[in-house]
DNA sequence: GCGCTCCGTGCT
DNA sequence: GCACGGAGCGCT
């Protein structure tokens, strides 16, 4: 009889040991053993027992089966909280495929050494005096290295633990003695910082409109009959959002229960931060990227000790060890940034709603435009779905005008600022306003349209806009079609064809040469590069040192500036023609954030969105911040197409540096797939070139696959782990997985 | 993370 | 030659 063995991690939280170790599983354990329980395991010299993760389950030893120890026992875990996140965990391998290692890292942040914050420092503990008389002793005694140190403090005043030890070659065991003998005085200074400065609180009472109110309550009264459905609340720009989450969060933390609220990277300003704070006090903590690794898990062992009820964060917030969690609010519910980047691939949304389950706790998303998958599910019932048209103070919506650019061409116009907007522009000079422009450019790989009648050109398989790459061919990056670009329009043809690629640098020349009296600031990639040169250049325009903001999506997210009444979009298309199936969706929510930027303070707004497809129902809707006709539209063409969330699209990623390695590799997965779809369940486009196809000297190409049935991709998922786990063909290509992404 | 070993240092 | 203690290693 084969035995089996078990691939255990030791201690997640330390650097040293995020790696696996195999055990035997004792006869009595095989049946009850299982992936992601805690066990008990001897480990190292000393033969102390410890306790391990169980990763996975095998039959085949990969350490000398004569060295290995054998499982202890396995820990009820019962109901803490890492059994909790260790689940999660669990969750996450099995839903966006990643090692479980993967997986427990991201759930369980890995604590870094502790010498990272703490600096320590070598003062005089006796008088000067009395130090020099001891400098005599060593010469005496030939205790150079005593005498060093001694020197060095006497004339510094203050000596860094570690230059002593590095630069003055002095060992530690000396610098302790002589601390010992109260000569010297070693002082480690931890700095902890919290991210909020000390600010009063103010305990103002903040009275709910009637919209809101009405929505509060109904989601309380939902979880009070024990509803546990997401809740999605749809409110436009300015309805007070916040302040129903501020509702449910206050209820929450009375029961005793914590909350997680997440917001997108982008929005976590300082105002976001402090009106919870104003509301909350130091029940609140904050996560943010500039937080390195240690003041991040110093963050987590604050709000597990209980000392903090409430965590505001980005995506990785999500995993904050709160005891007893009882809600977690998701804002601006449709914004990117909540998908991983790095693997595992997951979602903050899904990955929410799967902690609520486990652990019990509430789920509040929150949007103005909610993303089309969200929102789906509020309208089939899987999320109860709230929704707020009115705005809050009755501010009135910005009125809007399109521009064909079409047809400012066909009249002579070739600038990129069309003659409504540069007629608008001058009026915001003469009356002292602000103004923005959006150039929602995203991506290098341009479009090629024709600048005559609009029309863009398209894959002929798969409903998206070709990309146009060097040498003048043009890729689909779903199927890999590919062909020459034309010269010359294929509808109507006129020869005035060629891609969209004006950048922020190009239209501030060109504001500048046509407005001379303009002040202009800049924010894109370059310019926000530098530390603080985001907040540096926001602030600036709001202290109204320039008239003119230009910049990509990072103006028009969250930023409120009350003396801006004109936005002007310069060429919605650009997001549009994105070679992606969200790309509509995408542009209806740049769109619809860009014209709510105008008018946010007592000044009515004006937007002016230039376009070639003025028709384009996603560019139509959010000029009318009609949310839900773009959606009734954009559903029918995701049921049409058999888009997520309609139907599910698993995507699999594969990378490698040998191309000809990796076209074989991904071959091989589709034959593999193709083998264990007997029915022909799986609808299978590509293998293809990535967007980009070629990162760092990686080549990366990607499969999809198309499903209904969601339980169908993950068993082909899970097999194909299998399958890539025993052929050692694909130990140099990077396999990564995601879903519905 | 923790115990073990190795080795530099101090002292006789 | 011996005692001490820190650094670094390996742990299945």
């Amino acid at each position: 009889m084969s035995r089996l063995f078990a691939d255990i991690i030791v201690d997640i939280t330390s650097e040293k040991l995020d790696r696996t170790f195999q055990y035997l599983v004792p006869e009595t354990l095989i049946s009850i053993l299982k992936p992601g329980m805690q066990v008990k395991i001897p480990f190292g010299n000393g033969g102390r027992t410890i306790q391990g993760y169980v990763i996975q389950m095998t039959d085949r030893p990969t350490y000398d089966v004569e060295r290995m120890k054998e499982i202890v026992d396995v820990v009820d875990a019962g109901n803490s909280i890492e059994s909790k996140l260790i689940s999660l965990a669990a969750w996450i391998r099995e839903q966006y495929g990643s090692t479980m290692i993967q997986a427990l890292k991201t759930v369980l942040p890995v604590k870094q050494k502790l010498k990272q914050r703490e600096e320590r420092w070598i003062t005089l503990k006796i008088s000067e005096e009395e130090a020099s008389k001891q400098l005599a002793i060593y010469e005496k005694k030939h205790h150079v290295a005593r005498q060093r140190i001694l020197q060095a403090v006497l004339e510094e005043g203050k000596l860094s633990y570690t230059l002593a030890v590095n630069k003055l070659h002095v060992a530690n065991n000396v610098l302790k003695t002589m601390e010992d003998q109260g000569i010297l005085q070693i002082q480690a200074q931890t700095v902890y910082r919290n991210p909020i400065q000390d600010e009063k609180q103010s305990h103002e009472e903040i009275v709910l409109n009637e919209d809101q109110r009405r929505i509060a309550e109904a989601i309380e009264e939902g979880w009070s009959r024990g509803d546990n459905r997401p809740c999605l609340i749809r409110g436009v720009t300015g309805s007070g959002k916040t302040l129903i989450y501020m509702e449910l969060m206050e209820q929450i933390i009375r029961e005793g229960r914590q909350v997680i609220l997440l917001i997108p990277e982008i929005a976590l300003t300082y105002q976001t931060v402090l009106r919870f704070y104003h509301r909350f006090g130091d029940k609140v903590s904050v996560l943010h990227s500039r937080l390195s690794p240690g003041e991040r898990s110093d963050q987590f062992e604050r709000a597990k000790a209980g000392k903090i009820q409430i965590m505001i964060g980005p995506r990785s917030a999500l995993f904050t060890p709160f005891a007893d969690l009882g809600l977690i609010v998701m804002d601006e519910e449709h914004e990117n940034s909540y998908q991983s980047e790095t693997t595992p691939c997951y979602h903050a949304r899904e990955t929410a709603i799967a902690r609520g389950e486990l652990e019990n706790c509430q789920v509040v998303m929150g949007s103005a435009t909610p993303s089309v998958d969200a929102y789906y599910r509020g309208k089939n019932g899987t999320y109860r779905l709230f929704e707020m048209d009115a705005r809050y103070e009755n501010r009135n919506l910005p009125t809007v005008y399109t521009i064909d650019l079409r047809e400012e061409l066909r009249e002579g116009n070739r600038s990129i600022l069309s003659r409504k907007l540069q007629e608008k522009m001058e009026q915001r000079f003469e009356r002292k306003e602000q103004m923005m422009l959006f150039l929602n450019r995203r991506g290098y790989a341009g479009f090629l349209s024709c600048r005559s009648c609009g029309t863009v050109m398209k894959c002929p398989h798969c409903d998206v806009s070709l990309a146009v790459h060097r040498q003048g061919r043009m890729v689909c990056h779903y199927c890999g079609y590919e062909t020459r670009q034309p010269q010359e329009c294929p509808e109507c043809g006129s020869t005035y064809i060629g891609g969209f690629r004006a950048g922020t640098q190009q239209i501030e020349d060109i504001v500048k040469k046509r407005f001379p009296q303009a002040r202009v600031l800049r924010m894109d990639l370059d310019t926000t590069r530098k530390k603080e040169g985001h907040a540096k250049i926001l602030s600036a325009f709001a202290n109204q040192e320039a008239d003119v903001l230009i910049g990509t999506q990072m103006i028009v997210k969250g930023h409120d500036f009350p003396n801006v009444t004109l936005v002007g979009v310069l060429a919605a298309d650009l997001s549009l023609n994105m070679s992606d199936f969200r790309a509509s969706e995408r542009t209806f929510q740049l769109m619809t954030q860009a014209v709510g930027r105008a008018g946010r303070g007592s000044v009515p707004g004006e937007a002016v969105i230039q376009t070639y497809q003025p028709e384009h129902y996603s560019i139509m809707a959010a000029v009318k911040q009609d949310y839900p006709a773009f959606y009734e539209e954009e559903i029918g063409y995701r049921q049409l197409l058999s888009y997520p969330p309609v139907s599910n699209l698993f995507a699999i990623h594969g990378s490698s540096m040998d191309e000809n390695l990796l076209e074989m590799g991904m071959e091989y997965i589709k034959k593999f797939l193709k083998k264990i779809d007997g029915e022909g369940k799986l609808q299978m486009i590509g293998p293809a070139d990535e967007p980009v196809a070629k990162v760092a000297d990686m080549y990366r190409k990607v499969l999809y696959i198309k499903q209904d049935d969601h339980g169908i991709l993950l068993k082909a998922k899970n097999q194909l782990e299998r399958y890539l786990e025993i052929n050692s063909g694909f130990k140099n290509i990077r396999i990564q997985f995601e879903f519905n992404h």
